[in-house]
DNA sequence: AAATTACATTAACAAGTGTTCATGTAAATA
DNA sequence: TATTTACATGAACACTTGTTAATGTAATTT
């Protein structure tokens, strides 16, 4: 549609309202109310209620797929890798955490084709990791665990952060986060201590 | 409101379709289809929509409450207490994943002053299990860990596992996933390798 | 057998839903 | 300056929403 500073604006607070009341919940006419214009003009910065929820939810997870790319195509060890995409994730989720929660929260509300869509791609990126993990316990850098379950379990650990850094809430020092889930995760996958 | 039989299977039923469809998606009508019955019927069973989704919510809320109380009532060491509540949240998930599934993603649903009691009473939960991380690290028996991120870390870690026990997908062994999380996590606070 | 309760229907309600159309004006471009 | 583009409005649409009222019948209790 379009791409000008009005547009980014009407992105931001539209997306801290959908996240708030929850994007069922949201009609276009409280988002239209949030922008103090009337109904109708919502339809000149989206085609729809829906091609709007996916603009954010692909964005983000676009951004998810370019972090792990690089990771996945370099030659360090697996732990190395696993570190670097652990820092990616709370990178990604400290700076755009709107966005990370609804990529938590609402992605159910998506309609085929796009759901289908949006769960095959996240089923790539767990893929890469499961590929990291599975990789660590070959070379014996991990212990012999359950990839699968260490995988999901890895991302679930992961998946709460977003909601620190949302509102006003006192945010947490995203190095000291870095290092704390960084230090758990590899010490539960890890053969050896530190 | 009534206790029958056909209560239960109401709530079974309906639990299934709200969890497929999400809460705001599922209109009463499509509760009434579901069960082969008009709209107008569905007030025989519940007060109001809202009224449904407390009575989930609040149900499988209380019985992780009902789990942790005991534990945290005992003399265990705090590694003892920590492995017991992850097995306990472990065994609720796989016997209740549907009410944990909305546990986890429609609470958002509830109105006021519903929410606010929901929120302080798995705050609550929350506090019980930091206290158990705070005594083992005063212990020694944990490293020193940040421990308001290590409590919600490992409640994220154990986030994800209702659903691997919905619908038609493989059931994972619940004693090799209460094996592999608790190793995962007990490393992950350990002070010392095992 | 009579009375109460549990389960069901038909019909309607007031309010709200996403979206479109026709139209207008301010701003940017030609 | 003329014209296209960006941003806005008012009115309406067809449909869906949760909920209630009035009423009926099957099952259970007294």
């Amino acid at each position: 549609m379009k791409k000008s500073t009005k547009k980014v604006r009407f992105l931001g607070v539209v997306l801290e309202l959908i996240h708030k009341k929850g994007f069922m919940a949201t009609t276009m006419r409280d988002i239209a109310q949030e922008l103090n214009f009337e109904v109708a003009n919502v339809y000149n910065y989206i085609d729809s209620k829906q091609a709007l929820l996916e603009e954010y939810l692909f964005d983000i997870q676009d951004e998810f797929h370019s972090a792990i790319d690089p990771i996945m195509g370099s030659s360090l060890t697996a732990t190395e890798k696993l570190s670097l995409v652990i820092s990616s994730y709370i990178q990604i989720t400290t700076k755009r955490p709107y966005e990370q929660a609804l990529l938590v929260n609402e992605w159910r509300n998506l309609k085929e084709p796009k759901l289908q869509e949006f769960v095959k791609r996240r089923k790539v990126y767990e893929n890469k990791l499961q590929g990291i993990i599975a990789d660590g316990v070959e070379q014996g850098e991990f212990r012999p665990l359950d990839i699968e379950i260490a995988t999901q379990t890895i991302l679930a650990s992961l998946r709460w952060l977003h909601m620190r850094y949302l509102d006003t809430e006192v945010k947490l020092n995203p190095v000291k986060i870095d290092k704390q889930l960084t230090d758990f995760i590899l010490l539960a996958v890890a053969n050896t201590t530190i």
